[in-house]
DNA sequence: TCAATACTTTCCCACATGGCTAACTATATG
DNA sequence: CATATAGTTAGCCATGTGGGAAAGTATTGA
C-alpha cells in the first residue's frame, strides 16, 4: 500500500519538455536502454540523460543498470496521478456548468 | 468545429506551477476576477497577473474585461487535451503490458 | 471633479533549465 | 591485456521564469 508521494509539480514540469514527453510516448512501445532512447533525438548523451533523471525523479519513469546498460520503463503511477487531478477539474467545472443550467431552467418556470 | 490548437508545452509547464494549479482550482467553483483570485495568495498582483496572462496563453483559462474589472474562467479543451495525452499514454502502455501476460501464458502452455 | 479602485506596464533580480564539450568510469569483447 | 562500448560527471553558457517595487491608466463613486 505505498504511498505514492506523486509531485503534481515535477511531473507537469517534466511533460511540459516535448523531448521528455517524446521519450515517454517511446517507453510506451516497451522499455529501451538509455542510447536506444537517445537515437532519434539530435541532441547529446548527457542532455538526454538529464532529461532521462528528470522523469525519474517526478517518478513518471524508473531503470535500472545491468552491467553497463541501464534499461528505462514508463511508471504508470504518476501519469494517473496527474491524469486523476485533470479529471476532478474538468469534472467539478462541468458540474458546476449544470448546476448553472438547470438553475436557469427552473428560473424559466418561474416566470 | 474549431481546430483547437492545443499546444501541450505551455499546457503542461502551466500546470507545473502550484500557484497556478490552485488559480485553475479556484476558477473551477466559478468565473473570478483577478483580484478576487489574488486574495488567498501572498503575492503581489502584478505577479499574480503574469500567472493569469500564463493560463490565458496556454488557453486553459479565458477572461474579459468590462470596465476596470477582469473576470477569469477556466477553459476546458485545453484540460481536456493535456488529459487526453495522458490517458491515450497510460492505455497504450497497459496495452502493452496485456500482451506481454498474453504472450508469457502461450509460453507456458507451449511447454 | 477628486479620490479610490482595479488593473497594467516597466524594469529589476535571483535562480532554474536545457543545451553543449571534454574528460572519466565501468563493463564487455577480441 | 587492449580497445570499444555505454553511461556518467563536471563545468560552462544563454535563456526563461517567478518573484518584487514603482509608477501609470482607466473606471467608478462621492
Amino acid at each position: 500500500m505505498a504511498n505514492y508521494m506523486t509531485n503534481l509539480d515535477s511531473a507537469f514540469a517534466s511533460l511540459a519538455d516535448p523531448t521528455r514527453r517524446a521519450i515517454i510516448s517511446r517507453l510506451c512501445e516497451g522499455p529501451k536502454s538509455v542510447s536506444e532512447l537517445s537515437d532519434p533525438f539530435d541532441i547529446a548523451l548527457p542532455s538526454l540523460l538529464k532529461h532521462v533523471r528528470v522523469l525519474e525523479e517526478s517518478g513518471l519513469i524508473s531503470s535500472v543498470k545491468v552491467g553497463r546498460i541501464r534499461t528505462c520503463k514508463v511508471e504508470t503511477h504518476a501519469l494517473q496521478a496527474t491524469k486523476a487531478w485533470l479529471q476532478q477539474h474538468i469534472t467539478t467545472w462541468e458540474e458546476r456548468l449544470d448546476r448553472m443550467e438547470a438553475h436557469i431552467e427552473t428560473m424559466k418556470r418561474e416566470t
